[in-house]
DNA sequence: TTGATTTATTGGAACGTTCCATTTATAGGC
DNA sequence: GCCTATAAATGGAACGTTCCAATAAATCAA
């Protein structure tokens, strides 16, 4: 099968017997083609097996119909189910996003970001990577391409940011452990290069402030943020002389890690020590104990995201305003009561 | 910022005091140009903020650096593995991977196959969508693009395909099954309008038949290849007048809903029950129990269909041959004996 | 019939690159 | 000094589209 040299709209011109304006017009579907015309322009396409050249046209118009989503983390459930949020949005639109992952490496990020901009899209829709330097996205401002930052923000970078309410998240999760009874509490997981990382901590430990926990009951231990880093933090925490009994999590694959480990030390999550993640990914509910979690609805943010860019893209503007998603508490079984509560403690 | 047009080579050119031509030389990496030279030109880049305009290049040279993977579900994380093994095997080819969900519906991917053509890339990896009819990659072999599918096939199409053992992995699973004492079986999910379903149905029947199980204690249940899926079959099966005590699972999704279902009717996995699933993704060995499965190698698979394309691109060829990949079973809690077995059953 | 108006169609320049064929500069040999 | 060889830089045509201005054809009014 030799690969003829590719059909252009003077090939499908000389085939219907017009002239390529009128192919091109065709192409557009504009109104102005007599239907009979457009019809034989039509049957010509096809049978020369044309395929429109977007880089051709958009050295004229440059008008692409694509979108980048660039994504830290393609093996995490959350960025999937965002994406699906996204291309519901931009379907009906159509638009057509791509997405590429970094692996949470700022170099592999460069790269693609400058692959996506060579190939001219219409915008850039980022969950940047871990280490990003703020002028990664400079070139990007300074080329006037529309571009939101979806979940992390960078610390003094002024693009729009779409994410859910990090603190009122870990703050509601924090209540809630303080509420069963727990005095001696964890945050597990993430580092302070994460700006969510900030967040979310800042979240728990006014919480715990505010609702009577003493400041050396409230522990951190940083970790990876994956299944892997679950499991260290949990080791890290159960070998300190006075070991917490409650963890809030920096998100549901810490949580997973932290109950796994449990189970290998013949504990059980939810009744010998509690754990609540953060995102409510789909498996939450389906895991043994199901996983109490903060829910970020992240179809929503994705949603809000393709409408965020959609408006910017039309209004030629590179500004817009930052969403903050409602979050809320999902209450299930990897939660109990402290073992040690009711002797006596503090009011 | 008013995005000023974007500049281009002229400006460059303009900016440094050079030719076009030499930016042109410069951005290719040519050594014909006096390193002094090359830097001033390099230097103009830089602060006019330009960016290369990959379509007006490809106007002349149609030597894309992207290549398109088109997949039928994101949210299956056995795909995000594939995409991460084909990426490490790309980017050391310098070729940029852009990956786009079809969400297992024919007529979006069709819209995304366009424009993934439109945009002009060099190659396309797809694991097309169910239902997808037998024309819908006409126009891409007319255009002579390089195209492997990845884990499907279509009936009657030539395109080369990358994919697992389905045939033996079902069989090994089977007998496994049979080796634990179990005579009345099932095989759970999938649809007869997958040839993935027919081959991993036909590896179980086989073993059936080769390991004696009568024909009337071979059971099969479709149903969606998910975990609702799961759950539905489940329910259809245990409805039955006889129910099976093992059975074989179209994939992990389906596997973790029969488990879930289980609980749900206070019936153990494993002890009450034995179920096998096929992909072998990650949370399956952290399910509880964990699963026993039949491992796949996803990122195995995807850096083979990379392999795979960069060779097509660089022979210019559209003919491959196609690789099925080594599976084998991973044991681990989900099958336990059957319980009724050792009471003087068939030899 | 003529001119004006509307409807369909068309040629040509422009978009930002690459690459071939040239030109210009530099060096070496005599 | 001239001639040749090599190195460095350049002008212009071409790639496949879009879109403006212009033309051609059809319709209508008078």
């Amino acid at each position: 099968m030799a690969s003829r040299p590719k059909a252009t709209i003077l090939d499908i011109a000389r085939e219907a017997g017009v002239s390529k304006s009128t192919v091109s017009l065709v192409l557009q579907g504009s109104g102005l083609i007599r239907p009979e015309t457009a019809l034989r322009v039509r049957k010509a396409i096809e049978d020369v097996g044309y395929v429109y050249n977007r880089g051709a046209a958009n050295l004229r118009k440059a008008h692409s119909n694509v979108i980048g989503m660039v994504i830290n983390d393609l093996t995490n459930p959350f960025f999937a189910e965002m994406a699906v949020g996204m291309e519901r949005v931009f379907q009906s639109a159509g638009i057509v996003p791509f997405i590429a992952n970094t692996a949470e490496n700022p170099v592999r990020q460069e790269e693609v970001l400058k692959s996506l901009m060579e190939q001219g899209v219409a915008g850039l829709i980022v969950s940047p990577a871990r280490g990003t330097t703020s002028g990664a996205f400079r070139r990007i401002e300074m080329a006037g391409l529309p571009i939101v930052f979806t979940m992390r923000r960078l610390p003094e970078s002024r693009i729009p940011v779409i994410a859910p309410d990090n603190h009122r998240g870990a703050w509601l999760a924090t209540a809630h452990l303080i509420g069963k009874g727990h005095r001696r509490l964890v945050f597990f997981g993430g580092s302070s290069d994460l700006v969510v990382y900030h967040e979310r901590l800042g979240g728990f430990r006014e919480a715990c402030e505010a609702l009577g926990i003493a400041k050396r009951d409230t522990l951190v231990v940083e970790g990876e943020t994956s299944r892997k880093g679950g499991i260290a933090c949990l080791e890290t925490a159960l070998a300190m002389a006075e070991p917490p009994t409650a963890a809030l999590c920096f998100n549901d694959a810490v949580a997973f890690g932290v109950m796994l480990a449990l189970r290998k030390r013949g504990l059980e999550p939810g009744a010998d020590f509690a754990v609540v993640g953060f995102d409510d990914v789909i498996e939450a509910q389906h895991y043994m104990p199901a996983l109490t979690s903060v829910a970020v609805d992240s179809a929503g943010l994705g949603e809000r995201a393709a409408h965020v860019m959609l408006k910017m893209i039309q209004s030629r503007t590179t500004r817009a305003e930052d969403h903050i998603g409602a979050v809320n508490l999902v209450v299930r079984d990897s939660c109990g009561p402290d073992r040690r509560a009711g002797m006596g403690d503090a009011a």
